[in-house]
DNA sequence: TACTAAGTTGTAATCATTACACATTAATTA
DNA sequence: TAATTAATGTGTAATGATTACAACTTAGTA
């Protein structure tokens, strides 16, 4: 459903699924999973669903989208179900939501160190890689800061081409 | 209304406005009058309201804060003519829209070079000085960049002492 | 098998934003 | 000044994303 360049294929879903649960969450497997057990959360069939349409759709769907897809597949899945698995996932730490337009929210399964860059004229949002763990300002000296977000936007090389 | 520690205060409003059409829209001033005729845009008795609210309340105020606020003073003032104002005057450059949370558009007078910071105690946004324009990633070598946004979030300093 | 809790579903409610038709004001011309 | 035209403002209705909620289903357990 999505051309991103950022589409990966041909990996496994299950394997990508272990390589979260061992990389993206630190700092262990088995703490993810005491985390998991403390808040309850079983990876259903649809929360399961959701999470694979995630790792094979990197091009940070909105609900609708993963919504509209998945029903193809579950014509039994609810929007809601939607919405509270990624609210779950969210809080989890295991997705991230991209509020890069006011109109839309977004969600990207990726949760290492990278910036998003949104095209103006085709409306594709990129990752781009960007050191933003070292980010820092002296005016937080005294804040607690635990997520950060870089947010580009701009027109894309493809669009770019149309104009020449 | 707003008590951010950002607030501006005992300086005169026309100063103020002066200070942006000359500083803040380059190149000049009277590139930023052409622009203005170009787009036939007079700042009316309401978009000055609105102009001189987010000047005086500099914490980031959503259409409801700008509205209610206004409202009291100007009985007449419609929702709709706070969303065109503000529309217009992103348009044209004096106004930033905040995007850090994904219910919420706030609006920001300042375009210069800061960073936002949301605590997510309170939700008091506030600015950082960063130098934003230097931030870059080579795999946008080929991409026009015209925006740039960064976004973080966690606690300030007066909600931690809450937890001391 | 009955019980309990977690997860799912569909509908209704909410809320921000936009569309649009009409009213008002400002600018222009005779 | 009066008439005309364009630009702005206003209020209501429509839209669309998100949330609330109650009923249904599934999974696990005694």
């Amino acid at each position: 459903m999505c051309n991103d360049y950022n589409l990966v294929t041909n990996i496994n879903f299950e394997y990508l699924l272990i390589a979260w649960l061992v990389n993206l969450m630190r700092p262990s497997f088995d703490e993810l999973k005491k985390e998991l057990n403390m808040r309850n959360i079983n990876l259903s069939y649809q929360r399961l669903k959701v999470l694979e349409y995630l790792t094979q759709n990197q091009c940070h769907p909105t609900v609708d989208h993963i919504f509209t897809d998945l029903h193809k597949d579950i014509p039994t899945l609810s929007k809601t179900t939607v919405y509270n698995t990624l609210r779950i996932l969210v809080e989890v730490g295991l997705v991230r939501v991209v509020t890069i337009e006011d109109n839309e929210t977004r969600y990207d399964i990726i949760t290492e160190n990278h910036g998003h860059f949104k095209c103006e004229s085709c409306g594709t949002i990129y990752n781009f890689s960007m050191d933003i763990d070292s980010l820092t300002s002296e005016d937080l000296d005294n804040f607690k800061i635990k997520d950060k977000d870089v947010y580009f936007k701009g027109l894309c090389p493809k669009c770019l081409s149309k104009y020449k």
